[in-house]
DNA sequence: TTAGGTTCCGTACTTAAGTACGGAGTCAAT
DNA sequence: ATTGACTCCGTACTTAAGTACGGAACCTAA
């Protein structure tokens, strides 16, 4: 097994090491043991594939819009029992998400019809306050 | 032309007071002359329909992602002359924006596994963290 | 005309998610 | 053994977009 610094886990995971620190302190990442290869001194943290794991999952589900609070509980959900309680953070998730993809797409339409407003020509204002008219978002 | 306080004009455009008047702060709303109708005293402010429609724009702007900042530019060019740029901003809004309705459609199909992986009987955990791998997002 | 609800304004506080800093300890190569 | 990079840790700062507060001015209905 393959062990690295954190530097190298904040890379694989694509954030700062800074970040991976933060999430230690908000008890999202695990803070392992230090240790030195030769046993002399007090060594410094070592990371491993379980931990590159959580970090990408952490970055995945915050793409999924879920705060880092709610991934907190996901995490200890993964280690849990409590089925039920992950169905419901997920489909909650699931419609909050559906709700902002649909607004999503309405704000895609309106900066179409902005753009192509303002495509004809180059003089003159183009109307980018009506653009959006008529958007519920 | 039906004139409003502020609190109406909040209430239309679906925020708090405080924000109206913190748009105004940043120079995204305009802050109209106090008047009062029988012309004794300082009066108060009030608004009319076209400020309804640049907060509501503000609101969209603000869903198609746009910062504040950006949305104070388009409200400038929006009166002005510059179109090209406004096709600038749209189009890189757009560019963005279908970046992350993808994500957020790679999310949802993973919030999905998630979702069937805890569906099945109510004993045992069910693996989160495993329900996101492979996504790229 | 007076009571109460609003408005106005400046200033300060909040939240989420980082980001930065500084000094001391540790590691790896020369 | 030294040097330069990296780690560790606590604390402080940042950013965006609000939210809240408090006192003075203002407006409206009774």
């Amino acid at each position: 097994m393959k062990v690295r610094t954190i530097a190298a886990l904040a890379q694989e995971g694509g954030v700062g090491v800074e970040t991976v620190r933060f999430y230690q302190r908000r008890g999202l990442m695990p803070t392992p043991d230090r240790w030195s290869r030769d046993g002399v001194g007090a060594g410094i943290r070592r990371y491993g594939e379980e931990d590159v794991r959580r970090l990408k999952f952490i970055r995945s589900a915050q793409t999924a819009g879920f705060t880092l609070e709610q991934i907190k509980e996901l995490l200890s959900l993964d280690a849990g029992e409590d089925r039920a309680r992950a169905r419901v953070l997920a489909s909650e998730r699931l419609a909050a998400l559906d709700r902002t993809i649909a607004d999503l797409e309405d704000a895609r339409s309106a900066l179409r019809r902005l753009a192509s407003a303002c495509a004809s020509r180059d003089s003159g204002p183009c109307p980018i306050i009506a653009a959006f008219q008529g958007v519920t978002a």
